[in-house]
DNA sequence: CGTTTGCTTGAATTCTGTCAAAGCAGGTGG
DNA sequence: CCACCTGCTTTGACAGAATTCAAGCAAACG
């Protein structure tokens, strides 16, 4: 798509995506700008989960709570990300969230339901191939994120993770971070101290 | 499409999709048979990933193994998945095979070149569309793994695991099933002594 | 300034992994 | 048909690692 386009969050959304005039605009009416701010959620548990939220700035994280109380963070999202509950969105079996999205930082997003989204995809053949490469791209991250859980110690964990999202650390507290590696905010402070120490 | 298409597999392989006579002697000429049996891999780690494959019959598992020659499981495929190195095969950099696929019981199966896929993605809508349903299933499935990871125990996640794959259990061995959870063997002997003694 | 929030530290505890050995199949060959 | 492998699971004792609980400290904020 021209940089000469009408809308142009459409070419940042739908990167790397030929859409002509009439399609960017079709496309662009499926979406609705919001903005949010740090402390605010974007979804609670047991809402009904309808929508995919582009984020064009800020900074985003989905957890859920266990239990015993304790949050676990499935996901952080920023600039150029999508977040959702994809566990109630994407599954079989339809339920409603079981995870928070918790606003981290003030965040401008683009969000579209997930039937416009559909729709899209069944018209324009160019969206159903980018959401395809996303969804290759993610699914290819996640099962590198179970290997790597399954294969290292909380402290590669870690470093790991500082060297993916080198960016995200400043809105990130370190809470959060043990929180995605599955330990404690306390092994995580006692990883720093020996990564640290060298 | 009608069951009376000359190739059986092909609505086999793609639930719930219609596509035409033509466009499914079109799409079954892209896929290749392959017979396995027990013990044998359908991939080691360092070779090129190029294809697909979708299980009629049988039953396989995708493994790594650490630094320390653990083995890890990544995940388990039967009758009516698919299954490859999706790493290697759908990360934005391509490298080669990081796992293991072992074949933990005789297999028949269809693999297409992700070449090919892609390029039936592109000529039929209905294999877009097929293939964007099966993305977003798995892609909950794997975020709903990584939550249960982070939340359950090791009993809870041994129990859900049976729960999920009551079918599997003749032919996984159970220190497959350990890797996969991510505890030792010796861990999980004494999880299943521990719900027998209930 | 006082309070809150997040990070660190220490000591006790619990859990899981490690190592070594024994038990228990199922399969093979004598 | 039996004895012997071989591969897998179980068990116990021990060491090590991570969690828990409690307290202290620093920076941020109203």
């Amino acid at each position: 798509m021209k940089p000469t386009s009408v809308n142009p969050i459409i070419p940042e959304i739908f990167k790397d995506t030929s859409l002509s005039e009439d399609e960017a605009i079709h496309v662009f009416r499926k979406f609705k700008k919001v903005l949010i701010t740090k402390g605010e959620f974007l979804l609670k548990p047991g809402k009904k989960v309808t929508d995919l939220h582009f984020i064009q700035q800020g900074c985003l994280r989905t957890y859920a709570i266990d239990l015993a109380g304790k949050e676990h963070t499935l996901q952080f999202a920023i600039k150029g990300w999508w977040i959702s509950d994809y566990i109630a969105l994407f599954g079989k079996t339809r339920t409603n969230s079981v995870s928070y999205i918790e606003c981290i930082k003030d965040t401008t997003l683009y969000k579209i339901s997930k039937t416009d989204f559909d729709n899209l995809c069944k018209d324009i053949p160019e969206i159903s191939h980018f959401h395809i490469r996303n969804l290759e791209g993610a699914f290819a991250s996640f099962h590198k994120r179970i290997l790597e859980n399954l294969t290292l110690s909380a402290k590669e964990r870690y470093l790991n993770f500082i060297r993916a999202y080198p960016n995200i650390e400043q809105n990130v507290k370190n809470y959060h971070i043990a929180s995605y590696l599955g330990i404690t905010t306390e092994s995580l402070s006692r990883v720093r101290k020996e990564i640290a120490n060298k």
